[in-house]
DNA sequence: CCGGACGTGGCAGCTTGCTGCCACCGCGTT
DNA sequence: AACGCGGTGGCAGCAAGCTGCCACGTCCGG
């Protein structure tokens, strides 16, 4: 039995001055989750880490960068996401939560958040191998499930009301429109207007493609 | 700065002998993501652990348990996760490929476990929180992404010839029956005949449903 | 009060999808 | 040759989906 160590330190400032040197040393992958771009709040911090960074598209050095929809929230966000895009980053956006972000460099290193809390935040940075590959393996399988941000941008269909959910869902259902109809209270007319509707905002021009769509991004829940 | 421990023990019966408390401690929730069924190989590890667990269904204790498709390759394997189920367990199938072991116990503590190699298997406890967060909201998003065993076996369509795909293609890309006939050299009688095969391989009531059951199946590309 | 914008629903007519029936063809078996 | 079998395709008819048109309400702002 063997005992690494794991090493917590508090605050950006502790971070940079502890693990910064791990940005810099990234070489051949550096890969991150997290729930929105409000991360390195601390410009200075931001900055330092930035400085010490190769640049994205040189040195094949592979960009991988999860998100949650909220990183999207405003305008703001995400031009800074499309210019991201154009230095060789990859983005995804999972619809599942990910409150605690996750850094592992070159599949070596890895610096995990703490979640939000009043104070100066806690980071918990690991080299045990294990460890790196499990949590590696963990953020691949999230990673896979994850729509691209370009698909994510193009084909979503930012917030259809709970109409459009429901008649998605009967549409998941199988129902036949008439009885899709008469379960949601809508005439047939009005019901195939819904589903036209629905059918323009996902860009499908079938029925099927439209589930394929939903399927895609998620929407059957 | 602080630093925790990480332990690092290997073999089977080291993990016992180390870890075996921590199984029987779990309270309310154990997790684990694992590729396949063969973690515990050695059946002395495996009854040692199971022994020291609470009744799954009993006391308020969730299971979840996330596996690749390789953990349903033999019927045995099949039969096995079915009779889990029963238990009160919950079980997904990740389509992405999950080679590193995982448990979280209450998410207090996780136990990762290294790769297959000659030897000893590695596996490493750690308990710093954040650390266990960030393994848990990674193994939460690929969980969240997973299916249902039971809409994995229900839904699969296990081998479809490459006639299908090509149908499966035509639908995806929007072409109308009659298009979609011509561009395969088919006529419009079978390329029907052959949607509607596809769409009861599916189990699919309608077009819609189809695109939808393909979306969660992967077979886009 | 009037007029317009908007959502809804009925109607009609068209397109598309779906399927049962039958006929044909190629193939291997008897 | 005769037969059955499985895949194919035409035809017909029905069911379902789609949409333009108009009419009727409601809800404003004028």
């Amino acid at each position: 039995m063997t005992a690494d160590k794991v090493i917590t330190v508090r605050g950006d400032a502790e971070l940079v001055a502890r693990a910064g040197h791990l940005f810099a040393g990234a070489r051949h992958e550096f890969v991150c989750a997290a729930r929105d771009l409000d991360t390195w709040s601390q410009p200075e911090a931001r900055r330092s880490v930035a400085r010490r960074m190769p640049g994205p598209g040189a040195s094949g050095l592979a960009v991988k960068k999860l998100f949650t929809p909220v990183a999207l929230a405003d305008e703001a966000a995400r031009a800074h996401l499309r210019e991201v895009l154009t230095t060789g980053v990859e983005v995804r956006i999972s619809s599942t939560p990910l409150p605690h972000e996750t850094i592992v460099i070159d599949r070596r290193v890895m610096i995990l958040a703490g979640r939000d809390a009043p104070g100066p935040r806690e980071y918990t940075v690991a080299t045990s191998p294990t460890l790196v590959n499990g949590v590696y393996s963990l953020f691949a399988a999230a990673w896979d499930a994850a729509t691209e941000l370009t698909a994510y941008l193009r084909g979503d269909a930012p917030n259809l009301d709970d109409d459009s959910r429901a008649v998605l869902r009967a549409l998941g259902a199988g129902y036949t429109d008439e009885t899709a109809a008469r379960h949601l209270g809508l005439s047939l007319r009005t019901y195939r207007r819904r589903v036209a509707e629905l059918m323009d905002a996902l860009e499908a021009g079938s029925r099927f493609q439209a589930g394929l769509r939903a399927g895609e991004l998620g929407l059957t829940g």
